[in-house]
DNA sequence: GTGGTTAATCGTCATTTGACGATAAAATGG
DNA sequence: CCATTTTATCGTCAAATGACGATTAACCAC
């Protein structure tokens, strides 16, 4: 996963009220999903919630999912876990003892 | 660890140049720690490569050592830590399987 | 088709961001 | 003390962000 990848989806989750609507959206998943629903538990105007959610969007964190009338939003695990994979690999590689140094203590 | 602070350093991190820089702070640790090196290994100007740090000094994610003329950046390994666990156990709890669900399968 | 619901998009606006050059401020070397 | 180096800060500017209301589009249910 590139840095500019890595940046994206950061920015994305980079919003107290995006994490919150990840959160939502993964509660409401075991059963039905959801998209209006948001809107309600956060004091939002709704074009303000779909904004955000096109931010999830376009990271790749959700997916759209028409059904009916209604659009809902499935959080992506995957991508999620992605970047928690990349996330541990950059930190470890800030790790001190780099390559000169880890090899003959002595 | 509170989604203002995640968002705070997610948003502080959600840059690419900031990641290059976080980067080349800690590739530097070893031995000597370094400063305008990173305006120079940038193509930026020396007042933007300042104005990026200020935003990782900020979210706490690197701390300011002045020394002697020039100022030194120590990146913080504990906070890269924190929100490494913090998003750990955010994602965690976005898993499916939920309170009365995971009881009993039966 | 009409009406109602849901949600994306548009236009607007204030604020923030990202970049720059120019300017100050602090320590070093003469 | 003066010049130099380093770096933070200031002012400016274009572009992006975050919020909103209003409008449009899509999909039922009549």
């Amino acid at each position: 996963m590139r840095d500019d990848d890595i940046a994206i989806i950061m920015r994305a989750m980079g919003h107290p009220v995006r994490l919150n609507i990840l959160r939502i959206l993964a509660r409401q998943e075991r059963g039905e999903c959801c998209c209006a629903d948001v809107t309600d538990e956060l004091t939002l105007a709704q074009s303000t919630v779909s904004q955000h959610i096109k931010v999830l969007l376009d990271a790749g964190l959700i997916e759209r999912k028409p059904r009916g009338t209604r659009n809902c939003y499935i959080v992506q695990h995957d991508r999620l876990a992605a970047l928690g994979d990349a996330y541990a690999g950059m930190i470890a590689g800030f790790s001190p003892a780099p390559s000169n140094l880890e090899a003959e203590p002595a």
